[in-house]
DNA sequence: TCTCTCCTTCTACGTCGTGTAGAAGTTCTA
DNA sequence: TAGAACTTCTACACGACGTAGAAGGAGAGA
């Protein structure tokens, strides 16, 4: 679903129909799914010129972010259950993974 | 859902129902859960005595971390895609959590 | 101006996951 | 042997999703 957002920028709807993998797809269905996105905020829609144009509202990268909150918030609210959770993400990742994320730590 | 998964341990189906935070939930229904957990392979059943029991099949940072990882794969495949995605996903955190995180990744 | 084409909006249908639970069948136990 | 405790089967409502057709509005060229 979100596969489509990789073609980033402001698309109208045959755009995103046309960059979508999948050319089999009706019109109306990419327009079903971009308003569905829409109501659930994923997506801007600007309808000034006669074909409405889509763009995300978050970066692909702020909404991996969101998620992975949301999946953190599952270890549960106390401090030491989401700091247990993250120690075992931490494992869990690749040594370039590892090692990107300690240099953004480092950043700050 | 999940969140009966507090009490850990293997307990049985009566067990659950009762520790849950919701005495009107009818037996079945917890039974149907569980059994449904199970089909999904988050839990583990024991059948040997007659009150089977169920257990937890990964424990809970276990199954916070596979959550996690689905949420960064939606990032993408490449590197540098999941690497700007933990950026974004470190910057995102609390102090506590960074320390954490950041102490978890040098222990390594 | 009229007609054709493009675009949006409305409505719909099948499927799947999920929450909820009753009915029926099975097996201990007093 | 009867009742209690358990499991299993079946079911229904509901919301999210994928998919798409029908209808209606608006721009553009003849």
């Amino acid at each position: 679903m979100q596969t489509l957002w990789a073609a980033d920028g402001a698309l109208t709807g045959r755009d995103v129909a046309a960059a979508l993998s999948r050319p089999d797809l009706a019109y109306t269905t990419v327009l079903t799914v971009l308003t569905r996105l829409e109501n659930k905020g994923l997506v801007r829609r600007d309808s000034s010129a006669r074909a409405h144009s889509y763009s995300p509202v978050a970066s692909r990268e702020d909404h991996v972010t969101v998620l992975m909150q949301q999946a953190l918030g599952q270890a549960g609210s106390t401090n030491t259950a989401r700091q247990a959770a993250l120690q075992h993400f931490a494992r869990s990742m690749t040594a370039e993974e590892a090692a990107a994320l300690r240099q953004a730590l480092d950043e700050d």
